[in-house]
DNA sequence: TATTGTTATACTCTATAACTATA
DNA sequence: TATAGTTATAGAGTATAACAATA
C-alpha cells in the first residue's frame, strides 16, 4: 500500500456516516449527472442486456458476434467475407478469426466466389442452420422478457430511438 | 497502398457538420432480423455515440470512463474507492490504474479515510474541478447535438427506457 | 495501382485469483 | 475471518500496418 501516500494533511470525509450493518442505500448508485447522459445510460443498459444474452447463449457456445455472423448469413447467404464484416461494423482483419472458430466448428464455410477468385463466398452448413434456429428461438424469448420490461410500444420505440442514433449521428 | 486508404480513413474529422436535413445515409448494410434485436440496437447505438463522445474528448485527453470518474467525483466527493467503482460498474481492480493515470496526471487524489485505514477518499483536484467543468460544457453540446437527431421528447424516451432496462434486467 | 483475405501486433476493457494491511 | 486496495494475468474486442494473390 505504498501508493499515493502523500502525506495530505486533511482528511475531512465526515460526510456519510455509514453506520456498520445498514443495507446499501440508494445513494450507493447515485451518479448525479452521469444519470442523464445518453452516452452513458446507453453504456450502462448495453452491458445489461448483454450479460443476460451471453448467459442465455452460454449453452450453445455462442458470442453475440458469432450469433450475429450466422444470423447475417441465414439472411444473406453467399455474402463476401468483407461484406459481411462490413454489414457487422467488424474490421475484415479481426473477422478472420471470428470466421475461422465457426468454420472449424463446422457451421458456416468459405466457399469459392465465381468472378473474384480473391473473395470467398460464406455459408451456413446444415448444423449451423439447425444452431442458429436454436439461438434465434432464445433470443426470441430474451426479446418477449425485454417487452415485459419495456412494454410493447416501449421495446418498439426504443429500436427506433436506437437506430436512428446508429444512422444519423 | 496502404497509404492512400489511410489518409482517407483519417481524413473525415467534421465536428459540427451535420445540417439538420441532410440524411448522411451511410452503408444501408441489411442485417435483417438482427435490426429487431434490441441487443444488436443498443450495441450500434452505444457504439456509435461513443466513438463520437470519444473524438470531443480527444482535445482534453480523456476517455469516457474517465470523464465518468470525474463527474461522480465532482458530485460525491470523498467517495470510498471501492464505492466509486461499484456505482460506475467497474471491478475494484481495474479502477486502480484508471484512477492512478487520474492522480498522475493531477486530477484528482487519494485521501486517508478517518474511519478505516483500509480504505482512501476520493476527491478531485482544482485541475480537476476546472477539467471536468470544461468536459462537461462538451458533454452538455454533445446532447443538445442528440436532441436534434432524436427531438427532445425522443432523448428523454430514450433515457427512461434504458434506465428500465439497466435497473429491472 | 487497388482490393481481398490474411497475419502480426498493440492497445483497451474486462474478469479472476491472490497478496497486504488493515478491520 | 472478512474487507479495501493492489498486483498480476488472461481473455475478449478493436484498430492499424503490411504482404501475397488477384483484379
Amino acid at each position: 500500500m505504498a501508493r499515493a501516500r502523500e502525506a495530505k494533511r486533511h482528511s475531512y470525509d465526515e460526510e456519510d456516516a455509514l453506520p456498520d450493518g445498514a443495507p446499501p442505500s440508494i445513494s450507493a448508485a447515485d451518479v448525479g449527472p452521469l444519470a442523464d447522459m445518453v452516452g452513458y445510460a446507453l453504456r450502462r443498459a448495453q452491458l445489461a442486456v448483454f450479460d443476460r444474452v451471453i448467459k442465455e447463449f452460454a449453452a450453445l457456445d455462442l458470442r453475440p458476434a458469432q450469433f450475429s455472423t450466422l444470423a447475417l448469413l441465414k439472411h444473406r447467404p453467399g455474402l463476401k467475407q468483407s461484406e459481411a464484416a462490413a454489414a457487422l461494423g467488424i474490421q475484415r482483419a479481426n473477422f478472420v478469426a471470428l470466421f475461422d472458430l465457426l468454420e472449424a466448428r463446422g457451421l458456416a464455410e468459405r466457399r469459392p466466389y465465381a468472378r473474384d477468385r480473391r473473395s470467398h463466398a460464406l455459408h451456413l452448413t446444415p448444423a449451423g442452420e439447425r444452431l442458429v434456429a436454436r439461438a434465434q428461438e432464445i433470443e426470441a424469448a430474451h426479446e418477449r422478457k425485454l417487452e415485459q420490461i419495456l412494454g410493447s410500444d416501449g421495446r418498439a420505440q426504443l429500436l427506433v430511438l436506437l437506430r436512428q442514433l446508429a444512422e444519423r449521428l
